[in-house]
DNA sequence: CAAAGGCTTTGATTTGAATCAAGAAATTAT
DNA sequence: ATAATTTCTTGATTCAAATCAAAGCCTTTG
């Protein structure tokens, strides 16, 4: 049980009995996904909430003119989800896809509200998981528009080096919201120096 | 008991027994803060989670030219917080300042941690509404990049008309990541049309 | 009510990133 | 191994928004 990355990522911020973790495990599937497919779509419902134990997701948008922007890339450890869609049962404006084959462990609707009602620690994991979910989408929402594409790339570096080795230039450049000649020329610049 | 503005927003989206919110009660005080107060600044711990009875706040981001990046304003009904900082004792980057003489409601960490642990339809309140923020932010997160400056501000009119109507043009400008000047010559080109 | 300061508009100019276009490199499929 | 496709780089050009500068408009306040 110790070995399990969920109940390490619920150790990473909360106290965890194993007892509780064994009355959620058998509330949890197992999912195997392929590269490219989609979990859920621009108009679907979010029917389950997602934990990934090895892979890559992306949430993105697409807007009128068709182009994609990434909001985020999640992988071990982490967690994608629209609860919006998911407890109100309204479609989602968001897509989300693997990026590689992926095996993700999901809460469906029901025992998602059970475990976040019944079993306390995991009620406080997630409003913390939730905080610094918001906190990385409050800075990132003040940064992208405030510097220039140099400096984003160079926060990415800094930050978040581990996807640079395993995501597309193409992708990283609709994550920090240019295009893949300008985050090609950024890249070019910085290692002449 | 019913015109409470906090009671009616948590039956905004939870059930929300009478005796729950006897529980609460007591734990809330109320703060009158002057425009241009701040709530916290950038290397701050928050200390406190904030519910706005009346007035206007922002929350922004300072870049390392000096410049301003309004993330959001929250007014009557809405919450402001920095609780990453708030339940860890770390510093935020963030800044929380009126804009309007405000009078919120307010509740220490000691007081929210009880709450949110013992108060169920509090916790799965609060969880909701991260979660509308959450959301918020991923999709402004998405359309800051991809849209024009029109556009963006089209959308503003469209989702926060009120907000034109009591504040600044720049403060709006600073939200919406244009300059006053693009602001201003967009709001000319609409008018026109 | 005059003065001061902050806010908004307008105009001229600059600039940096997008776009357009094409070729090179790297993956994936056959 | 070769072909096909996708991804990445490079160059030339365009364009939209930032910047710079100044004037006008509002508030606030002494």
């Amino acid at each position: 049980m110790n070995d399990s990355l969920l109940l390490t990522e619920f150790r990473r911020i909360v106290e965890f009995p194993d007892k509780d973790f064994l009355k959620l495990m058998p509330l949890i599937e197992m999912i195997d996904v392929k590269k490219n497919e989609y979990l859920f779509k621009e108009g679907d419902i979010s029917r389950k909430v997602y934990f990934i134990e090895k892979g890559c997701l992306r949430q993105y948008l697409i807007n009128s003119n068709g182009e994609e922007r990434n909001i985020y890339f999640k992988v071990e450890n982490g967690w994608c989800s629209e609860l919006v869609s998911f407890l109100n049962n309204t479609p989602t404006e968001l897509n989300l896809q693997a990026l590689e084959d992926s095996k993700l462990l999901a809460i469906n609707q029901k025992n998602w509200i059970y475990t976040v009602t019944n079993i306390a620690p995991f009620t406080m994991y997630f409003i913390k998981a939730q905080q610094e979910t918001n906190y990385m989408l409050k800075k990132r929402l003040g940064e992208a528009t405030i510097e220039t594409p140099e400096e984003k790339y160079i926060r990415f570096l800094n930050e978040e080096p581990q996807l640079l080795l395993r995501l597309p230039l193409f992708q990283i450049a609709a994550y920090l919201g240019m295009t893949p000649e300008t985050l090609s020329r950024v890249r070019k610049k910085i290692v002449a120096k």
